[in-house]
DNA sequence: ATGTCATGGCACCCATGA
């Protein structure tokens, strides 16, 4: 079962990548989507389901949107993720089963500036994440949480540490909160295969060429909980749609599990 | 640190977020 995830950046202005990405032979069973852009409503989900896929969405204006593409039947659990969700109005989370699995498609905050509230909010966010992380753990369930962390976990995972040391994506705090999630016993699938992989990155800035001269990060990331991460045969990044014309400034990252 | 994009409200540019 191969599984992946790519922050699209306008579902609107990317269907024709999504499309092609879904059509190849090496197409996912799940996708995991972010920065839909778009309302839920306007999800394209015709020319998706076209492709014998099922689709799942959380949308909203303008801004952020998450969504989960399987060809096999989804089932959602949750469309906000719990702690705030009241006054949280963001779409930047879904939870859902696909048969035995469980899977979550998210959106994690920025953060930057780092002095305004956008930072408090993200490292928030993430403590609410590891709250529902350590409650599907105590549920023992086979699960996956994918998506733009909006963190690079370490300097490994950034074209230029010292440049960006006063990021959100890279602050220690940030960090922390990331490791929290790994200690709690959840696997980070690319780094778990690939630990001393260099300039592995999955984002590219759209300014000061930053592509053609491969000054990226790794922010996209697929966290197993131990069953799954037993079942962990292949993680890769696919820097192809990158390189499309008019491309999300992210690029796709899967895995392969195993049968259980 | 910025050589770019995407969005929406408003009006055919500009602010905002990333």
């Amino acid at each position: 079962m191969k599984i992946a995830t790519w922050n699209v950046n306008s579902l609107k202005v990317r269907l024709p990548h999504l499309l092609r990405y879904l059509e190849a032979d090496t197409a996912p069973d799940v996708l995991l989507l972010q920065e839909l852009k778009c309302q839920t409503e306007d999800v394209p989900r015709a020319e998706i389901e076209a492709l014998g896929y099922h689709v799942e969405a959380v949308g909203q204006k303008t801004y952020n949107g998450v969504a989960i593409v399987s060809k096999t039947p989804i089932s959602v659990v949750l469309r906000r993720l719990p702690g705030d969700e009241a006054a949280d109005e963001q779409a930047r989370y879904l939870e859902a089963d696909i048969a035995d699995l469980r899977v979550a498609a998210l959106y994690l905050p920025n953060g930057n500036p780092v002095e305004t509230e956008k930072y408090p909010y993200k490292l928030r966010w993430m403590e609410r994440l590891a709250d529902r992380a350590a409650a599907l753990l105590a549920e023992d369930r086979p699960f996956l949480l994918g998506g733009d962390y909006n963190i690079c976990p370490t300097d490994a995972d950034v074209y230029d540490p010292v440049g960006w040391r006063d990021d959100a994506l890279v602050r220690p705090e940030s960090r922390a909160a990331f490791r929290r999630l790994l200690h709690l016993g959840l696997t980070e699938a690319f780094h778990a295969l690939h630990p001393h992989a260099t300039r592995a990155f999955s984002f590219w800035d759209y300014q000061a060429g930053a592509w053609q001269r491969d000054n990226g990060l790794r922010i996209d990331h697929l966290l197993l909980s131990p069953a799954l991460a037993d079942r962990l045969e292949a993680c890769e990044i696919d820097k192809e749609p990158r390189g499309w014309e008019r491309a999300s400034d992210h690029t796709p990252v899967w895995c392969r599990l195993r049968a259980a």
